[in-house]
RNA sequence: GCAGCUGUGGUAUAGUCUGGUUAUUACUUGGGCCUUCCAAGCCUACAACCCGGGUUCGAAUCCCGGCAGCUGCACCA
């Protein structure tokens, strides 16, 4: 781990560089340069494998811009906010809330902002600066807000994460699948947070790349099948106990975790050794991972469990970059609540069930003639009123009272009572939602510092084969004699293929080689004399160097078995 | 966002305090020579004073503003 030569090479060789940087830059943005995108597009592939053909769950792709319906519900339009406020006359800009805290020393974070303007002028609180009158405080929202349409009527917010494309997707998600639970969607894409004073680089940045997964699922129901196949791994658990009585993390297996209570559910465990299984596969091993449960103040107040997964760095200490919460029924029931649809799964039983209840209908034939004109609304007051409650008044007072315009009494002679019996073949449930969520950006950052290796001869990216941008090095000896016109048809021959190949012709082969394995090639193939006689190149492995003699005409099924 | 420090070819740097030649050096990179398996050597080329304004005959150097980076504080649903 060496976070200083790492960031040198990967700004060197074409991984990540600093946007707008002609423009001197904007902090908070990154651009990957090509062996960066191609290392991230190769974890994003990873990625969809591991989720998407192994899990079985399905991507989908939605906008970027939200309209502010959406995160109105979702409470990001009132949650995701600072509040702010400005001096009238140095036009400085303050966190209200700590500006307040500095001057009369209490916490007022929770108060509305109409509360903090009364702190203010009650206390006589100026700008520390220069002493002049603070403006009205207002919250400034984190999210980047737009307008949709040209008459800019309509606001649009980027959205700030990728999870709420699914949810709102919820109804034809639900009919994709035919309702049956558990079932899985997934969105990779960008998201975009207008931090106030993004540092850290890569780290924080106000547009990065998400890939999430909900899994709706039973709430009556977390198990997973799956469970038995990894119920004997061991997991490393900084549990909320841990970290409060600042303990050592927890080594148990899953069964463990399970049983003692200290992971909340089958599901969730799975998904947490499905999250340590895809970064070891690319190159991040578990000494440098932990697992951290959310402090009981620190959980949203929504989920029911949430824990990240942390990475080990040298500059940033313990660094978020899996989130794995289960959400419960927040989302969808807010959506429900907001956009007037129902959201839920109709959840059949084994065997219908047999209900008995009483109704309560009115006497139609008594009806009209006591009340007449009135009888429709009355009628429908019966019908939408709770039975249980009819009967009891009944029972008490001899008669149900109905307040409408006017008041009405409905005496037992006008109404029918009776005892039925209904099949109920199942209910509705809004099912609940556990979610892994990965900061691409930063598992990306992870992968290139713990694949970074310094040895004494070199130092390089030792990428996992799944990820590592180039593929192949074709190389010639010396570049005469034809040595390079076997080279150039062999690198030809294997991009057809498929590999992602690299020539290079200059310098000493030494020095070649020594490119190459900074940017993590795991192959090099290397023509020479003899190859001009028997048809076999070098082949050389960049972790130890070793070489092998290996048929031209063999190549291409060395390398698909290398890759598989 | 606040405070302090910093900003010179792709990278690392000299020069800045005390304003004045063609801005130093090494590595890297491109081309050439050489080279029969791990950054060798030789020739050659490309290439920089963060941006904007001010002071001055003259600014990399002094002053102001901006941007970015680093450190600490704050923020991170």
């Amino acid at each position: 781990m060496n976070h200083d030569k790492m960031t040198n090479i990967s700004a060197k060789r074409g991984f990540l560089w600093p946007s707008f940087e002609i423009y001197s830059g904007v902090s908070g943005f990154t651009d990957y340069g090509p062996l960066g995108a191609s290392l991230k597009n190769n974890i994003m592939q990873k990625w969809r494998k591991q989720y998407v053909s192994g899990e079985g769950f399905y991507e989908i792709e939605g906008p970027t811009v939200m309209p502010k319906e959406v995160l109105k519900a979702s409470g990001h339009v009132d949650n995701f906010t600072d509040p702010m406020t400005k001096c009238k006359s140095c036009g400085e800009v303050y966190r209200a809330d700590h500006i307040i805290e500095e001057a009369i020393g209490q916490d007022v974070e929770s108060l509305e902002n109409s509360e903090m303007d009364k702190i203010v002028a009650e206390n006589n609180i100026k700008c520390p600066e220069c002493g002049g009158d603070l403006a009205k405080i207002w919250d400034y929202n984190l999210m980047f807000k737009t307008e949709i349409g040209a008459k800019g009527n309509k606001v649009g917010y980027m959205r700030p994460e990728t999870a709420q494309g699914i949810f709102i997707l919820f109804k034809r998600l639900e009919r994709f699948f035919r309702g049956k639970l558990p079932f899985g969607a997934v969105q990779l894409g960008k998201a975009y947070r207008n931090e106030i004073s993004p540092r850290q680089g890569v780290i924080r940045l106000r547009e990065f790349t998400q890939a999430e997964a909900e899994i709706f699922l039973d709430p009556e129901d977390k198990t997973t099948p799956k469970f038995s196949q990894i119920e004997n791994e061991t997991l490393r658990l900084n549990s909320q106990e841990v970290q409060e009585k600042d303990l050592e993390p927890l080594e148990i297996t899953a069964r463990e975790a399970l049983d003692k209570g200290i992971v909340a559910n089958e599901m969730l465990i799975y998904q947490l050794y499905l999250a340590r299984k895809f970064l070891n596969e690319i190159g991040i091993p578990n000494e440098a991972l932990r697992f951290r449960q959310h402090l009981a103040g620190e959980m949203a107040h929504y989920a029911l469990d949430c824990w990240d997964v942390e990475v080990n760095t040298d500059k940033y200490g313990w660094v978020e970059i899996i989130g794995i919460a289960d959400r419960g029924d927040y989302d969808l029931s807010s959506h429900s609540k907001f956009s007037n649809e129902e959201l839920y799964v109709f959840k059949e039983y084994d065997e219908p069930k047999k209900v008995k209840k009483t109704i309560v209908k009115p006497n139609l034939s008594k009806f009209g003639p006591v009340f007449k004109g009135d009888s429709p609304k009355v009628k429908q007051a019966i019908e939408e009123a709770d039975p249980e409650e009819i009967i009891s008044a009944l029972e008490n007072d001899g008669k149900y009272v109905i307040e409408l315009d006017n008041t009405y009494e409905v005496e037992e002679e006008l109404l029918l009572i009776e005892e039925v019996e209904e099949d109920v073949t199942g209910e509705k449930i809004i099912p609940h939602v556990i979610e892994p969520s990965f900061g691409i950006d930063r598992i990306v950052y992870s992968v290139l510092l713990h694949s970074f290796t310094e040895t004494e001869g070199k130092d390089y990216f030792k990428f996992a084969k799944s990820v590592a941008p180039v593929q192949v090095g074709v190389y010639p000896l010396v570049k005469k004699d034809g040595l390079p016109e076997i080279a150039t048809e062999l690198k030809d021959t294997l991009r057809e293929a498929g590999f992602k190949v690299e020539y290079d012709e200059g310098n000493t082969i030494g020095k070649r080689y020594a490119r190459a394995d900074e940017i993590g090639i795991p192959i090099a193939v290397t023509v020479d004399y003899e190859t001009k006689d028997d048809n076999m190149v070098t082949v050389r492995d960049r972790d130890t160097e070793a070489q092998e003699r290996i048929a031209i005409s063999d190549l291409k099924e060395y390398l698909e078995n290398y890759y598989k």
